[in-house]
DNA sequence: TAGTGGTCTAGACCACGCT
DNA sequence: GCGTGGTCTAGACCACTAT
């Protein structure tokens, strides 16, 4: 590992491991090479190779077993629930829902999509309309739109075959590791075609989720719009 | 520091070290003594003592400078703007809210708000009911319950010498200082008075951000309810 | 028994802030 | 120049997992 100084060696390490990750050097669930063996390879001490280690651990990109050893990240049921879902029950019950497509369809992304998206005005966008059911009722509606680049074909998928939790699907067919993302929350009044889906009368307040996706790469990988019935249930956020 | 195996040193250095600025040991933005001397004392070495502060500041309970040293965090405006308030303008403009309150008294706790400061049914609680201004319009509601044992006479205090941030109010009077939060989102209609407050029409959609805040000790020191107008404002969060 | 990550130590050197 | 936290190393020992 060079040292052109002022840039700490374990960020670069941390860093080109980062690189090895986007580029799809190792497989989601696969095992990362042993510190000692990274160590060497790129000529630093194991304490660095491990700080660097433990830093794509605490961003959720690998997972340290004790015994075992670093694998790369996978999206499971856990991770999706306690990182990704952030809808609560009231009464403090966590579950994933369950999900029902309506509609997937492709075209030229308007403006505003290949804006959320930073792909160029026009470029093939793939758009996923769901329902999320919680409680067996449907609490959420779904409007998700994605970079036609990054997943070839996907609007062909059967409807009924698209899974409940996307971020597998992403991973395992189109090697697309949603790494971060971020969510602007809005009040917002249910129009009467959400209003009939979610059981409410038109009019009545809901709660609208608007996320950025990002893959490990920081290319933004899917942009979803949730609007959610919040009349028994909550979205939790802590504060540090 | 004895080692009663299986609770690794540092997290006994660290829980020490908590303990202390819990009990108020430090005054908030005083330096901590230096590492050697944490470490000489406690019978660890450097590195545990540093594994140990380095925990603290990732939980912002301390703050670390090259070359000057650790210090008791503060609430400064920075941490309230960064950490402790989520509404941004959609323009991507952070900015703290202005604060009028409009009134504050004491009296019984009610059952719920028992509930909420985990207090007796019955004990002093004092309300406090503020609005709170962006781009010098009013944009939040909110209603404030604090556990009176916590807050000795902070009824009685002149409504306009309330300052727009409490938390420093707190810290510096009380010698409570709010470690971390957790907030409960929802879609809400506003009721005619709060519709009256934010220039909104009665039954408009508003985001209640129900907050329960914690003091160092783990104690809950403050309830908060702000319902916010969310049509030029969003509220943020990062999901890893 | 061998290999993995987790803890802990001791010490060197660097970058920064002060005086 | 001196004291602070930040980086980096080398090595010991522990706890866990597999075989």
């Amino acid at each position: 590992m060079e040292t052109p100084k002022s840039r700490p060696l374990y960020v670069q390490v941390r860093e080109t491991l980062l690189r090895r990750l986007a580029d799809g050097h190792w497989r989601a669930g696969s095992a990362l090479p042993a510190e000692p063996a990274i160590a060497a390879e790129l000529g630093v001490s194991q304490g660095t190779a491990r700080r660097a280690l433990d830093d794509l651990a605490k961003a959720n990109l690998v997972v340290r077993r004790q015994g075992k050893g670093t694998f790369v990240a996978e999206h499971t049921r856990e991770r999706a629930l306690f990182h990704f879902f952030h809808l609560v029950g009231d009464g403090g019950k966590r579950a994933l829902p369950g999900s029902r497509v309506l509609s997937v369809k492709a075209g030229p992304a308007t403006r505003e999509e290949a804006r959320r998206l930073a792909i160029p005005a026009g470029a093939k966008a793939v758009r996923l309309h769901r329902l999320r059911t919680l409680d067996g009722r449907v609490a959420i509606v779904e409007r998700i739109v994605l970079p036609g680049a990054l997943y070839d074909g996907i609007e062909r998928l059967d409807r009924a075959s698209l899974p409940n939790e996307l971020y597998k699907l992403y991973e395992q067919r189109y090697g697309v590791s949603v790494a971060h993302a971020a969510e602007r929350l809005k009040a917002a009044t249910a129009g009467p075609e959400d209003a009939a889906h979610l059981g409410l009368r038109s009019g009545s307040p809901v709660l609208e989720i608007d996320r950025t996706a990002y893959a490990l790469d920081g290319r933004v990988c899917e942009w979803r719009v949730s609007r959610c019935d919040t009349s028994s249930h909550h979205y939790a956020a802590e504060v540090v």
